[in-house]
DNA sequence: GAATAAGTTAACGTATACAATAATTCTCGC
DNA sequence: GCGAGAATTATTGTATACGTTAACTTATTC
């Protein structure tokens, strides 16, 4: 897959189709929050907003509906689907699930040293991060281990799929992330699941990452809890 | 015209659009084996077909893509997905992450009597049915098993999911149906699933459904490989 | 006969037209 | 002021028109 990327405005993208911009645009904005939650907007609305007609428009949003990160209403437009508590609760199982899944499947390749040396590499910096107190490094560190770890399952359904999910909940991540303690114990979790992973210690790695992610997403959730903060 | 008859009981009051029907018609004809893999469709035929026009088609083409059913080419018209070994390895591996996080959550609440019983009734059926070997009712026990299972999750996003990609897979199980062993240990499998989930024993719930899927997995996919095929 | 260029076809992507109808506003009797 | 129903408006769902361009065909050259 090629990447071609230019500067939207001067270049005529090659062959990138509206529908496809339609899509990616809106998904950015989305996932920057720079729509409103909660808000309506019409079919109209959006294709003037993206400067194209309805028609790419509306399969644009049947796949973000798909995806979870809109709602299509028949006669009130779209909108950004909120994130309850609940909604919360099912996203951190499901990536449980697959992430810890994800990590087993790696154990049982096994992979290079590049491979392993990246994922140490992720480790390392969110130590670093956290040393420095830099909140934004760390959650950028982090991100790439989560990312690493799946890509390296060598399952393209199940690296889609986490996409997915992370992309859901990317919103209320983002605005809890300065809210939660210091994530200390996070780094250890991670570590013992790399070295899980180099050793080829498949049940251990997949026990490891399970049990992580259980807890942050249950801090995660108490957080949310305990700021009264029901939807985002 | 057609008549939009629903039980009387359960009256929708909002007619199906014809992009929903599109979406609906085509997907039981895919499931159904009433397309052949592999050719192509142009939009227009797939139109004919339905009787209605190229853009609620087209509505119901991107959805099915997005489930993976089909795939768009864009000068070539659609076509259904044959299904690969490959492919079978990563729909396995993602089910079986997924089921056995969804017989964990079972455990975890504490269904009700009639709900362990839904289940318990299902393994009967299942061994009744290999008794008589009824392959056919066999299978549609099992199907209701495994759905009753991740129904018990209690998780919208789980159950969506292991729907998409039970649907993914149907054609293959449809398929080798008749070539596997009489799965007697499967039945095996289940009725300790079923009773771990009735103690309210999670880890060992998701254990055996793990094992159990996984050995389920791998007989399919050695079946696909000694019987020479490479794609469905 | 192969390679290349020119010409043709047709499938798609997109814009637009339009009818159906849910939602909203208005009217009017009480 | 209030509710029922009529009238109006707005938005969607769908059909259709149409230009673009990839894919295919034919012509031309060596």
């Amino acid at each position: 897959m090629e990447s071609a990327q230019e500067s939207p405005s001067t270049r005529k993208s090659a062959r990138e189709s509206l529908s496809e911009r339609a899509y990616r645009d809106l998904k950015a904005q989305i996932l920057e929050n720079r729509l409103s939650v909660g808000r309506q907007y019409m079919e109209q609305e959006i294709a003037e907003r993206l400067d194209m007609s309805r028609t790419p428009t509306r399969e644009a949003l049947i796949r973000l509906a798909n995806e979870g990160l809109v709602e299509i209403r028949p006669r009130h437009g779209m909108r950004i689907k909120p994130i309850s508590r609940d909604d919360m609760r099912e996203i951190y199982e499901v990536l449980t699930s697959l992430e810890s899944q994800a990590a087993a499947l790696a154990a049982r390749r096994s992979l290079s040293k590049a491979e392993i040396d990246a994922m140490r590499r992720a480790v390392a910096d969110m130590d670093a991060a956290l040393k420095d107190d830099d909140l934004e490094s760390w959650a950028e560190a982090d991100e790439r281990f989560h990312r690493l770890l799946v890509e390296y399952s060598d399952n393209r359904r199940l690296i889609a799929l986490v996409g997915t999910f992370i992309d859901q909940s990317h919103r209320v991540r983002m605005i809890t992330l300065r809210m939660r303690p210091r994530p200390t114990d996070s780094n250890q979790d991670h570590r013992a699941v790399v070295e899980a992973i180099a050793r080829g210690d498949a049940d251990e790695a997949r026990r490891v990452h399970r049990t992580h992610r259980e807890k942050s997403g249950r801090m995660l959730i108490d957080l949310l809890a305990t700021h009264g903060m029901t939807e985002i």
